[in-house]
DNA sequence: TTGATACATCAAAATATTTTGATGTATAAT
DNA sequence: ATTATACATCAAAATATTTTGATGTATCAA
């Protein structure tokens, strides 16, 4: 990989901080991984994940709403059901900065010389 | 992807949940995220994370715990100081598992019918 | 139009995390 | 031996997150 590559990859892990902050913390929950692991199967409601789950349906919201707001999850009304989804966008956008981690990551031995 | 592809993913998502957890956890906070940057030029001591940063030594201290007990970092005494550095492994555990978020999600409408 | 369902929002309480400043331990330099 | 440096650990305080139970809003069915 040569210089400006590395330059580049720097750049993304500044740039979109914020965003990967506030998705790492949507994932920083052992529930909300759960209510994650449950949006693997397609779209859910709340209701789905109160038959799925043991949580109350103000606590399910409550971590909705913080996987909605890190950009996480997807959501669509249809009547009284809203559905939530994951947004493959930001998983994607976490994945490249995990791996601008594991690429730009250098085997020098010390940083501050 | 085949039905067992997918079966597999979803179970290593599932066995290596608390460790995905621990790594999240380490990840959702940000000035970790900070000490994380600097370690992508090579390993540092505290003292150097002292001086590119703010922080005062024992806040450096209480957030290099959570992430070593996380596995995310290594360390290596030399001397009087401690040199810490990512732990390329665990940055790869993290990345399989979001590819098993991106791979395995469905575009399935609805999960739970 | 009444009652039920699905979900959001709110304020208070419960709980967890983070920060601070002090103290402890090991290593090394004088 | 004494002192200084590098870092860990601790308990208390500060702060943030999560949970709970109540109430609010919209949709729908009877």
């Amino acid at each position: 990989m040569n210089l400006i590559t590395l330059k580049l990859l720097k750049d993304i892990s500044k740039v979109k901080k914020e965003n990967i902050s506030k998705l790492m913390v949507s994932f920083s929950d052992p529930f909300r991984l759960e209510i994650i692991d449950l949006m693997m199967d397609g779209e859910v409601c709340v209701c789905d994940i109160m038959k799925l789950t043991n949580l109350s349906q103000s606590r399910i919201s409550y971590h909705i709403k913080i996987l909605k707001e890190a950009g996480l999850i997807a959501d669509r009304q249809e009547g009284r059901w809203v559905y939530y989804s994951l947004n493959k966008e930001a998983l994607f956008l976490i994945k490249e900065w995990i791996t601008s981690l594991t690429d730009y990551s250098s085997n020098r031995k010390r940083c501050c010389e």
